[in-house]
DNA sequence: AGAAACTTGACTATTTTAGTCGGGTATATA
DNA sequence: TATATACCCGACTAAAATAGTCAAGTTTCT
């Protein structure tokens, strides 16, 4: 079980814009040499994180992009599911054959893992942005 | 975030047999036909389950696996433990460059990804295989 | 003896991941 | 108004992981 980069690269530098008081765009470039990310791939998660409205782009000379709304108010379930990075867990999936064993029942775990979903998502939605850069 | 079949199917195929009251073998076959997961997929799967002490097998005719302790006692950690599904979420990898982003110090949601290595992981300590069939 | 069932290593197709590539468009500033 | 800066976006790809299969055993019950 492994978090992708793309979620884990969106928290980074999500930080790292909330760690400005100012609020003057950050340019992707910025974060990109400040957390070692590759500026093309951070430009394929702020398309998302800015459609999810987490953050906001001001282009031209001097853009960049800004936190859409304070970081005491981003959850980071929000930008899990801005990256499709639903965390829902496991199979049983309802349409496939496959799922929950091509059975018309319930297959025997699949309660647990909806129990699993419910505690991953309760960590994600009381963790907030700013909870990352108190410390 | 996904786990993956094997971990799923170990944990099906366990809880499968710990709804058998008596105490005789049971083979893969039936398991295979019940839970309808592959019957060579499932021989690499307790092959693992047997090196981790979870099973015990009986070869022969009307051989088959035996759980190696109650099911009250089978935590299911132990069992995402025995298949390497080391439930360790996130990178941060202390050995590569890239971990932490090649710095010297902590990255900025070092800290996270712990936090939600114990929070995932507590889950899996306080459930036992028998809670799976009380339902 | 023969069948049932475990044992094991090697192999492979598919999918996912983690990016790169290349061509845009918008805007501030000189 | 030229140009550099920075966002925008679809398509592509190499590498790794996943989800198995295949083949050839060994052991033990009946």
């Amino acid at each position: 079980m492994r978090l992708n980069t793309k979620s884990r690269y969106a928290v980074m530098a999500l930080a790292d814009m909330a760690g400005f008081k100012d609020s003057r765009p950050i340019s992707l470039r910025d974060i990109s040499i400040r957390q070692s990310i590759s500026l093309q791939y951070l430009e394929q998660i702020f398309l998302k994180l800015k459609k999810n409205n987490i953050v906001k782009s001001i282009r031209g000379t001097n853009g960049g992009y800004v936190l859409a709304k304070n970081a005491c108010h981003i959850k980071l379930s929000e930008i899990f599911i801005a990256l499709n990075e639903n965390v829902k867990t496991i199979g049983c999936d309802k349409h496939s054959k496959k799922g929950c064993n091509g059975r018309s029942t319930k297959c025997i775990t699949h309660n647990l893992w909806d129990e699993l979903d419910l505690h991953i998502n309760a960590f994600f939605e009381n963790k907030k942005l700013e909870d990352l850069i108190k410390n």
